[in-house]
DNA sequence: TCAATATATGAACAATCATTCATATATTAA
DNA sequence: TTAATATATGAATGATTGTTCATATATTGA
């Protein structure tokens, strides 16, 4: 199970999922970074709620009892790191998952502590 | 589909994992501290050390150039949170994955970052 | 029992981080 | 252009965290 593949750095690697090869250092860390961002049960709340809708800030700030502020400073992070999209329409900004692929790193954590 | 789980707080409940169900608060604050465990470069490079073998403190310190005290700080946290066992053979202890599931973890997210 | 070795752990420190507060930017309606 | 509203953001702060250093515990062989 050899995949060719492209690190958040840009440049092309090829990654062994099998036994007996460590991924190399920065792809360890940058895996390291993802999961850090899943590591905050705001930005966790933040992914769940917009599984269910697409929502804007105040809204999102409304269902978790938040300031706006609060929730801005994690989208951003969220955003950063390419996991949730956003579209205008007038004053508001929706956003929403920026695929399914977030929502099953959710589902494989969620089977894990649920043994 | 739903099933029924037992949570790191150790009471039963049921847990949606399809859309249109906001998870209870506590089971989010559980996801978010798993994730926090894999989100340190450290303790990523311990688990994907163990899954090629098991291997005691002063092999992982040696094999991560660090100190044995930093690994020996690290793997309690994977203990705690039960992503590693260990046995003991005289004066050294070896640690090894404690389950598949951690590294299916692992594959997930590798997948993500690698697009 | 004593020395040597492997591991664990408490305290301290520096670095990172989530939230708050104040304020800036952007859009719309008047 | 001005007021109102939604969102973003920089600075400050308190809390959390990873590593180091010193030391404790546990095991073995002499």
């Amino acid at each position: 199970m050899t995949k060719a593949i492209h690190s958040h750095h840009g440049h092309e690697e090829t990654v062994q999922l099998t036994r007996g090869l460590m991924p190399k250092e920065e792809l360890l860390y940058d895996l390291a970074e993802l999961y850090k961002v899943f590591g905050d049960s705001t930005r966790i709340k933040i992914l769940f709620a917009l599984y269910e809708n697409e929502m804007c800030v105040c809204g999102i700030a409304e269902l978790l009892n938040m300031t706006q502020s609060a929730i801005s400073h994690q989208l951003k992070v969220l955003r950063q790191n390419k996991l949730v999209k956003f579209r205008r329409e007038g004053k508001t900004i929706f956003y929403s998952l920026s695929d399914d692929h977030v929502f099953k790193i959710l589902g494989q954590g969620l089977e894990h502590i649920t043994e």
